[in-house]
Parts: structure tokens; sequence; C-alpha cells
RNA sequence: GGAGAGGUGGCCGAGCGGUUGAAGGCGCACGCUUGGAAAGCGUGUGUAGGUUUACCCCUACCGAGGGUUCGAAUCCCUCCCUCUCCGCCA
């Protein structure tokens, strides 16, 4: 969430910064007039607390001469009535707060493209070339039934559409990839590697921007109040959530593999076929915690580390800048990459790399303490996907398939499949 | 799931219901001391909110949330977590 203080201060500064997202923010102004109530009641709360106290103090005294105190203790009795009211209204004031705070989404960089939507993202470079076919490529749908890698029919049958089972080599292929992935960015790049739970709390969601505005997105447990993460982001952020982190252990990179669940509302016909877009989905997860003042180049080097996987696998592919208008809700800044699909003739999105700046940490109250003292600030995190391993599948079978139906496995990944050089039935 | 024990500041560890944000120790920072270091001595050392140019001051926080009381870290209730034993289980 953004600070208060500074929505406070000028609503009209912040509020002109979010324009360039599209839309019209008025949870800022419908929580000017609940904050300043607040503020009120709050002082005028306290300052009764304060005589409350003193009042106690000195019956305290009295009781200790063996004085009588019930003239005092009356009193007293009188102004906790006051303080009650005064504090449920407060609470409710401050309830309503919060609950615009998180309904307005981060102020996108300063450096990134206006737009309103996707067609203004920004190539900003790309890499690898497209591989020539003297035949038409089939799509991953066809190459992977036909080799009994992918069986979409039965994983409807036992959990309903937007469901896979990977089968034989393609659940080997599909494990080779994660694990190869883990390794690059364990053993490359410098990340430390982090197995989280799947199920987090609701505090947690809330934690990473989730909750409360994207529910629908969540699938939960029923006897239980938790939910599946929809990325590892969720629970590798909240692993320090409620800390104070030494300014010397910035930047804290981990790598996470988890499966990822989602349920996809609202996108119905949309890449119904296929890997695409699943409600179960395997990812490779990145996560920094930086100082402000270095999460830009962070997410820099967070953006090459997600490409060298895609490098590694000779995979065309290019890298986008999205526009404001595109960002995500607690996006400051995000570079995505775009795989090349021959099938389709054209790039999906593969992995999406962003800095949150402050606004995750704030929710989620991670803090650095500085070397030189002062109050502690919060951090900057950053996420990205390295990779999402299903679109990779979609990728190397499209981009490797061969005329003959059956296709190469690239050189980086054959250790990780017991010197399996080629997919064939 | 059942029985028991426990959750206090960066860490350890005290804490009769009354001025305790919290003794003491460790750690850390600064200063003194020293040729230098150690030891020693001194001072300081939580977070959030409100107010403020700033200092100060005020409020809250001793797992979380309620309650009793003039007053709660201390009493009561609920929940969460940790540990031990039993049961069950991959």
């Amino acid at each position: 969430m953004l600070d208060l203080k500074t929505i406070r201060d000028n609503p009209e500064a912040v509020k002109s910064r979010l324009k360039r997202r599209g839309g019209d923010f008025k949870e800022l102004d419908e929580l000017l007039k609940p904050e300043e109530d607040r503020r009120l009641g709050l002082q005028e709360s306290e300052s009764l607390k304060n005589k409350k106290k003193k009042l106690s103090a000195e019956v305290g005294q009295l009781k200790q001469k063996g004085q009588d105190a019930s003239e005092l203790m009356e009193e007293v009795r009188t102004i906790n009535i006051s303080i009650k009211e005064l504090d449920e209204k407060t609470q409710a004031w401050e309830q309503q707060v919060q609950e615009k705070l998180l309904g307005i989404p981060n102020i996108p960089d300063d450096s990134i493209p206006d737009g309103a939507d996707e067609s203004a993202n920004r190539v900003v470079r790309n890499w690898g070339t497209k591989p020539q076919f003297a035949f038409k490529p089939k799509n991953h749908v066809e190459i992977g039934e036909q080799l009994d890698l992918l069986d979409f029919k039965r994983a409807a049958k036992i959990s309903g559409a937007r469901f896979v089972v990977y089968k034989g080599l393609g659940a080997g292929l599909l494990r080779a990839l994660i694990n190869f992935m883990i390794d690059v960015q364990t053993r490359e790049n410098g990340y430390q590697e982090l197995y989280p739970p799947f199920l987090v709390n609701k505090e947690s969601m809330q934690g990473t921007g989730q909750l409360p505005k994207f529910e629908e997105e969540l699938f939960a447990t029923r006897n239980d109040p938790l939910y599946l993460i929809p990325t590892a982001e969720v629970p590798v952020t909240n692993f320090h959530r409620d800390e104070i982190l030494e300014e010397e252990s910035l930047p804290i990179c981990y790598a996470a593999y988890t499966p990822c669940f989602r349920r996809e509302a609202g996108s119905y016909g949309k890449d119904t076929q296929g890997l695409i877009r699943q409600h179960q989905f395997d990812k490779v997860e990145l996560v920094k915690f930086s100082r402000p003042e270095e999460s830009s180049a962070e997410l820099d080097k967070l953006v090459e580390n997600a490409e060298s996987i895609l490098k590694k696998l000779n995979l065309h592919y290019r890298v986008m800048e999205l526009c404001a208008g595109d960002l995500g809700f607690s996006a400051t800044k995000t570079y995505d990459l775009e795989v090349w699909l021959p099938s389709q003739d054209t790039y999906r999105e593969i992995s999406s790399c962003s800095n949150f700046a402050d606004y995750q940490a704030r929710r989620a109250r991670i803090r650095c303490k500085k070397r030189t003292g002062g109050k502690p600030q919060f951090v900057h995190t950053l996420n990205g996907s390295g990779l999402a391993a299903g679109r990779l599948f979609v990728a190397l079978l499209e981009n490797y398939q061969q005329e003959d139906g059956t296709v190469i496995v690239p050189e980086a990944l054959r250790s990780y499949m017991h010197g399996q050089e080629i997919l064939k039935l």
C-alpha cells in the first residue's frame, strides 16, 4: 500500500501520478475524511488516557496511605466510558481508511511509458532468431498428445477443464526443466533455494496484495482459513513479513519452485486449449529484498537472470517494458519476457519481472535497519518468474519439433534426462 | 486428535495487580583508559502512532484478541504458536 502520510499531505499529487494507470481512484478521496476523523478521535482519546493514567496513579498513592479514593475512582470510571466510545469510533474510521488504502494500486515508476494497454508496451530487446521450419509447425497440444507426453482428456475427467497430466517423458521433461532452472538460479545466479508451503494464511495473501482485492482469483480450502498460492511470490515474500533486516544482508535473493494455483476467473474462452492457461502450473520464482536505492539495478539483474534460462535453451524471445496502463496492481515497474511460439506465430509471456518498491514491504512490514542509525525503513521487494515451467514446456516442444514429429532435447537439459536426446514414441 | 509445559526487548533471563517500556546479564555503538589491543570504567541501545523545524512530550505494544479492575506483563476467557508424552499417519 501507499504511504498514508504522503496521501494526506498531497492527495492531488499522488492521484495525478496514479492516473497514468487509468481509472478514477475514488478510494483516495474517500479515505481523506475518515482519516481526518480518525486522527482527531485519536488525539482526544490519547489525552483522556493520559488523564486516566495520572488519576489511577493517584488512587494508588492514596490507598497506600490508607486514604479514601472513591471520588477519583468514580472519575476514572466516567472517563473510561468516553474512552471506550471514542476508541470504537476511531477503530471504525481506521478500518475504513485501511480498506480504501488496500484498494489503491502502486504508483507507476516515472521511467515507464504511458499507455492504456499492452499495445503501448515497449520492446526493450530481442534475443536469438526465429527457427525456420520446412514444414508447417504443429502446436504443443498436437505434439504432446502424439508423443504421449500430455493427457488433457483424463485430466478433465479427474479434475476438470484447465488441468493436465504430464506423462512418461513429458513428466520427465517437466521435472528436468524445474531442476535445471533451480540449479542455474542457485549455482550461477546467486539465489538461495527455498521450498515453501503451498497453502498460506490470509495475512500472507494480504501482505503481497492478493487480498482483499483479488479473492476471486484464489482457490481456498473449505475447512481451514488457508489459500492455495497463486505464485511462490506469496510465501517467499512473506518469509520476512514483520521483520527488520540488517542492511548488510541486502540484497537477499531467493529462488523457489512451487506449483501455482489460479482460478482464472474472468478468462473464460481465453487460451482454453493446451498448457498456456491452467488452474495449476509449475514455476520457479525469483524474489529479492533490496535496499531502496538499489532496487532499480536489482530489477535489471533479475530480468537478466530470468533471460539466462532462455539463452541456455537457445529459445528466441523478446523483453518488453510494460506501459503504465498494463502494470499489475502492486508493481511500479515490470518487464515481461516473451518467448517465440511458432504455432501461434507470436510471442507469449513466459516471465514477468517486477519491482514493487516499498508497496509490498509496507503491507507486509518488511524493513531494514540502517547501519548509520535512524529509523528502520521499508525495503524494496522484487520478483520475477525464472521461469514458468508449463509455458517453457510449450516453447520447447514447438521450437524443437522436427518434421518426423519427434522433438529434440536441448543439450543443456540432457544431463537432467539421463542423456535422452530426443522425444519420440 | 488426547495429556502436560511454555510463549517477556537483538539474544539470555527477572518480574508481590500500582509510577515497569520493563531488573540483571550478553551483544552492539560511542567515549575514557592504552604504544596498540584486551580487560576495566562511563554513556547509550525496541517498534508504531500522534505532536513538533527540531528537542521534548503524549499514547499503545511483554504471542493475538476479548474480559475483570480506579489501575494488568502480572487475574479470567478464547484463539494461535513452540516443546514433551500418547494416538494416528505419508
